[in-house]
DNA sequence: TAATTATTTATTGTTTTTCGATAATTTCTT
DNA sequence: AAGAAATTATCGAAAAACAATAAATAATTA
């Protein structure tokens, strides 16, 4: 796998906490979580969605294809 | 929803057809079809790394985040 | 125009995964 | 140390991916 889930920098940008960030898109911290450290597999579009409206950004400053480096498993 | 999936573009660009890109992720063409045509209510990240692979681009060459116009539901 | 190919749409069933709810744990921060 | 923030884990329910397939539509080409 090589996709990576980037959102610590845009959310150091908006000086938002992940509390924060959770009520806003209407999601549980928990959930939030293992979205920011790339424990899921897969993402609704209408969560990127409340993402990037809550951040203000695209896609693309959060999601992110990487050459695949070795010692990645899924 | 706000979430655009933009393959089209890319496609072209790489000059490859639904059915080569489907045989090149694994994924069958009507899924595609689906993924292509905004369908879609969520994706794998795994799908987006397949892709990502295959066009040789990045997750924002294909999502877009575009503000509310009225008339969409989901 | 007819035939062929590519794409889209639809349906059904299985499997995967999100996400809420919750609790416990660990890591900051003050 | 105490409180807040963040991470991790578990469970169950709902949502959705995806395969397989078939049928319909659009596009291409002979």
């Amino acid at each position: 796998m090589a996709i990576i889930v980037q959102l610590d920098v845009m959310m150091a940008k908006r000086k938002i906490g992940l509390m924060e960030l959770a009520e806003k898109i209407s999601i549980t911290p928990a959930n939030l979580s293992i979205l920011k450290n790339n424990k899921a597999k897969a993402i609704r579009l209408s969560t990127l969605d409340e993402i990037c409206k809550a951040l203000d950004c695209q896609p693309g400053d959060i999601l992110e294809y990487k050459e695949d480096e070795d010692g990645e498993e899924n």
